[in-house]
DNA sequence: CATAGGGGTTCCCGTCACTGGAAGGTCAAC
DNA sequence: GTTGACCTTCCAGTGACGGGAACCCCTATG
């Protein structure tokens, strides 16, 4: 396989493959003209880190998943713990953006949104006490 | 007022109070020195930046954001615009991680977590059938 | 008066996970 | 034989800073 055949198999565009494999996460062989030669093997791993990726879960979680993965003697419990971790960062980033959103809501509501100049969104945003 | 004061009274780093400098933000004047001279307006719009930067404004909507403060003929329409928009954006990012987090919260519950190979989180991301 | 320290300054590199683009080699079709 | 689609490598840029080096300035102390 080419490579823009497994981006299109795979869900990745070329220059994230290359980028993967430049970082050691896959290790296709080579054709004799240079092109890279994709195995099934290395469609598969493709797949599993576009499905972490979208996961949300950073390059460095994913090498640690596709290292379990690959270790037949894994204990369930790391990869648990990787998840519980990711899941936890998940819960703390979507409460930081709730904050915000309270926030901004409030002000967007209490804005007259037309031709004057007054504003509740810029005088809060000045510290003015309301 | 020398840097770390600034610093101190906006909240923010020096690191980033040079960085808003540099990118046209702010222009505190220079002491013979060199050293930067910020006056209470410098001041001011620093904590401005911090607050909107808090509110998750890019740097671009905080440039708009100062710049309609600054303008005593603006509309609070146009304000309220940028407020809204980025409160879509927030709106998206969270549902992006909520779809993320329901898919995460369901493999963690039903992964065991013990000494045992087997796994239902790296069989979703190998695409396995459940 | 020399020096030690705690400011300040600029400049450059690194972050994260790619993305865009240039310059050039390769292959299949017409 | 030439187009045009594909492949390659390499370099630069993204956003919003942070770390650290190398160096200047000011004050206090022995």
């Amino acid at each position: 396989m080419n490579i823009a055949e497994v981006a299109t198999r795979a869900g990745l565009p070329p220059k994230t493959i290359r980028y993967y494999e430049e970082i050691g996460l896959i290790r296709p062989r080579r054709q004799a003209n240079g092109y890279r030669a994709f195995a099934d093997a290395d469609l598969h791993k493709l797949a599993f880190l576009g499905r972490a990726r979208s996961l949300g879960f950073s390059i460095d979680e994913c090498r640690t998943l596709m290292a379990l993965y690959e270790d037949r003697s894994r204990a369930s419990a790391d990869v648990k713990a990787v998840a519980q971790a990711h899941l936890d960062a998940i819960d703390a980033k979507i409460a930081e953006l709730q904050g915000m959103r309270g926030t901004l809501a409030t002000l967007v509501a209490h804005c007259a949104g037309d031709h004057r100049p007054d504003c509740p969104i810029l005088a809060d945003l000045a510290g003015e006490a309301c």
